[in-house]
DNA sequence: CAATTTAGTTAGCATAGCTAACTATATTCT
DNA sequence: AGAATATAGTTAGCTATGCTAACTAAATTG
C-alpha cells in the first residue's frame, strides 16, 4: 500500500511506519480469520472466550464488555451464545446485580485448540524470517503492546 | 509434516511471538476501529473501498471479493451499500457479466480522511517508542509484510 | 445452437455492533 | 426506615456482515 505523506505530526517516517503497521495488521488478521471458522464459534465469541481463558480467570459481564471494547448489550448476547454452546458458565457474586462468568472445561479446550490452529500457521510463516529479525520482533512486541494499550 | 512439526518444536519462542503478534494485531485494530465509526461507513465497506482507492484502480466484484477474502454474495451487498452512499460507481465492461467498480471522488475523499484519522493516532502512539525501537520497527515492517503475504 | 461455465444477484439464516427502554439490586440521602 | 438515585444486565429493534442455496444473464464450448 502507498504511504500517506505527512510531516505535520510525529515525523513523516513514523507516520509511514504507522500506516504500514496498520495495513499489515489488517492483512494478518484477514488471513488468520479463515482458520477461526473451523472452530464453529463466531469471532466475537472466540475473542470474549479468550479473555476468560487467557486473561486470568472469571469476570463480570461489564468487565468483559470493557475488555472487548463493546457495549453491555452486545456482550450480553455474546455471552448468551457462549453459555448456550456450553463454553461459559454463569455464577453468582456477593453483589446480586453482577454475574460471574467463567470458561467451562469445554470452552477452555475449544479456545486452546483454535488458538493453536491460528497461531501455528503464523509461527510457521515467521520462521522464514532471519534469526536476527525474529530476535528484533521478540524484543519489539513488548513495547508494541504498551503502545497499543495507550492508543 | 515431520519437517513442519520439527520446525514448530524447534521454535517454541517463535510460537509465542506469533501468538503475541496475533493478539497485538487484534487489539491494534480494535482500538483504531473506533476512529472509523466517525466516517459513518461500516468496516467492511471501508475496507472494500480502500482496495478501490489504494489498490490501484477499478475492479470487478469478484476481484474485490477475493481481495477481501469474502464470498461474492457478501461483497455484492457491501458494494450495494457503497453505491447507495455514493462512494462507488458501477460501470460496464466488454464482458457483459462483469461490473467495473470504481471509487467516486466522494468515496476517495472519505477514505483518505478516515485513513488519516486512523493512522495519525497510531503514529502518535508510536512516537512514544524509543528512537531505537522505532528504527527496529521500520526495518522489520518490510519483512513482516512478506511473511504475511505468504500466510 | 444447445449445453456448460462464469459473474453477479436474491433470499434466507446467524452473528455482531449500536441505542433506547426496561428490571432488579445496591447505595445514598433525608 | 423509606424514597430517590445509581449501577449491572437484559430485552427489543435497527443496521451491517458473514454464510449457503438457488436464481438470472452473459460468455464459452462442443
Amino acid at each position: 500500500m502507498t504511504a500517506v505523506k505527512s510531516k505535520r505530526l510525529a515525523g513523516g517516517e513514523t507516520f509511514e511506519t504507522a500506516d504500514r503497521l496498520h495495513s499489515a495488521a489488517i492483512h494478518l488478521l484477514r488471513r488468520l480469520r479463515v482458520r477461526d471458522r473451523e472452530s464453529g464459534v463466531g469471532p466475537a465469541q472466540l475473542s470474549a472466550l479468550s479473555v476468560l481463558v487467557l486473561g486470568g480467570g472469571p469476570r463480570s459481564l461489564g468487565e468483559l464488555a470493557e475488555a472487548e471494547q463493546v457495549r453491555p448489550p452486545t456482550m450480553s448476547r455474546i455471552v448468551a451464545g457462549l453459555v448456550r454452546a456450553g463454553l461459559v458458565r454463569r455464577g453468582k457474586t456477593e453483589d446480586g446485580r453482577r454475574v460471574r462468568l467463567a470458561a467451562t472445561a469445554k470452552g477452555t479446550r475449544i479456545l486452546q485448540e483454535g488458538r493453536l490452529r491460528r497461531v501455528e500457521s503464523l509461527a510457521q510463516a515467521l520462521s522464514a524470517l532471519s534469526k536476527e529479525d525474529r530476535e528484533k520482533l521478540r524484543e519489539l512486541i513488548d513495547h508494541l503492546e504498551t503502545v497499543i494499550r495507550n492508543l
